[in-house]
DNA sequence: ATGAGAAGAGTTGTATACCATTTTAGGTTA
DNA sequence: TAACCTAAAATGGTATACAACTCTTCTCAT
């Protein structure tokens, strides 16, 4: 692992973790001296976070924390729906038994880490989650859809929108897992796409309306004591 | 704009001009040299073009201008195929009546260029072509679906294929840009979406299945002269 | 008081140098 | 002939020095 990896992995961490702001500069300089390396390593790591969508560089002024605004959130929603579906359309003519296990186990796991339902579950959740549609996009074989997806899926917007859903969209969430892998399993690519199209649509509309959801807490209670 | 810019788009131009030929390599020395640059520079020009896809490296030994099988070939038009309608789904709702004026005028220019039919104009076709598309894009108004886009719309494919038509899917192409500037001017995305679809998924077939058109060539003769 | 313009600090952009690593080609030896 | 060794060539990674640019601030004339 070289210098300039690290610097990128430090980096992307701290603008995660929020020490790096939004709208906020990273100064090859300042990197430099604490880390104690020249800017040369600094700078590949920026130019790699340009490039991944993390920051934006403001030629001959600095290298600034990219904003992420409402619009933005739903510009990646958009696109979601529209490549994810393809995802699994591709992946249901040629997913084999191995990797359909594996997304069971997914599942099975993730399924277990609801019923715990705290905070660090959650974050755990979030972690599968990736790993379940990393598996789907192996699947598909199409290292540009690939590509293309991890250009716009970025993670401090999919991680945190697993906070927002209510039990009610956790467990549908649950569920679309499920109907995917039978989907994939009886090599229906159509079924598979409808299903995660709703599947993305659902994160969305988790992600953008969540007021919408404390009018029905009674409600939510109510199923998940149902259970 | 810096140096890495200049070289950046300097390189690129060339691959699409066949310059730098596929499987070839670009030698950080010999640019350096060629445009009395470092290679600071370059390496980073060159970097930037292994994130976009343009070339790839090969450890220790170089970077080379990638190679395109058919199979990439079907990928970007399966993309596209998603893409694309997406792009004039979002200007329907947004395009205003300059903008509608200038693809007007395009596919007015374009349909001149048909009637004369010699390769020049076929060249000439191409380039409005990517304007037309341009300007749609532009209308979309949507960042990030614009830079998918341009990650997986490699110019050198799309620039050859018009040489692929036949006279009846150009013509087909050329309606296909009407339909599409009727359909925006009616504000009716759907629409304009579906067109756009036939419009790449004809594209799709003149690439992938050129020799289907010569047992249909008198045919398409016959057509020619019947305008 | 205000606007234009210049100087300065701060920051990035580029050149150059150094050594390590790897590949490749060529030559040597058994 | 085949295996091995060696040297050249190219990139990979980093450090350092200097050039160029941007933005701010301060000055000065109006």
């Amino acid at each position: 692992m070289t210098a300039a990896d690290r610097v990128y992995a430090i980096i992307k961490q701290r603008i995660l973790d929020g020490q790096y702001a939004a709208g906020s500069y990273v100064r090859e300089a300042t990197i430099g001296q604490e880390l104690e390396l020249s800017r040369t390593p600094i700078r590949e790591a920026l130019r790699r976070l340009v490039s991944d969508g993390w920051v934006e560089v403001i030629p001959h002024h600095g290298a600034r924390v990219v904003s992420w605004t409402q619009r933005d959130v739903e510009e990646v929603f958009e696109l979601r729906v529209l490549l994810e579906p393809q995802v699994v359309r591709r992946a249901a003519s040629r997913i084999d038994a191995p990797r359909l296990d594996s997304l069971g186990e997914l599942a099975c796991h993730m399924e277990q880490l609801c019923e715990r339902g705290d905070a660090q579950a959650i974050d755990e959740i979030a972690t599968l989650n990736d790993r379940f549609h990393a598996e789907l996009i192996t699947a598909a074989d199409s290292p540009r859809l690939q590509r293309l997806l991890e250009a716009i899926v970025q993670v401090p917007v999919s991680r945190r929108s697993f906070h927002h859903y209510s039990d009610e969209e956790l467990y549908g969430s649950m569920r679309h897992h499920r109907e995917i892998i039978r989907a994939l399993a009886a090599g229906d690519g159509e079924w598979a796409a409808s299903v995660m199209r709703a599947h993305i649509l659902a994160a969305r509309a988790a992600q953008l309306h969540p007021p919408a959801r404390h009018a029905q807490q009674p409600r939510q209670q109510r199923i998940r004591s149902a259970r």
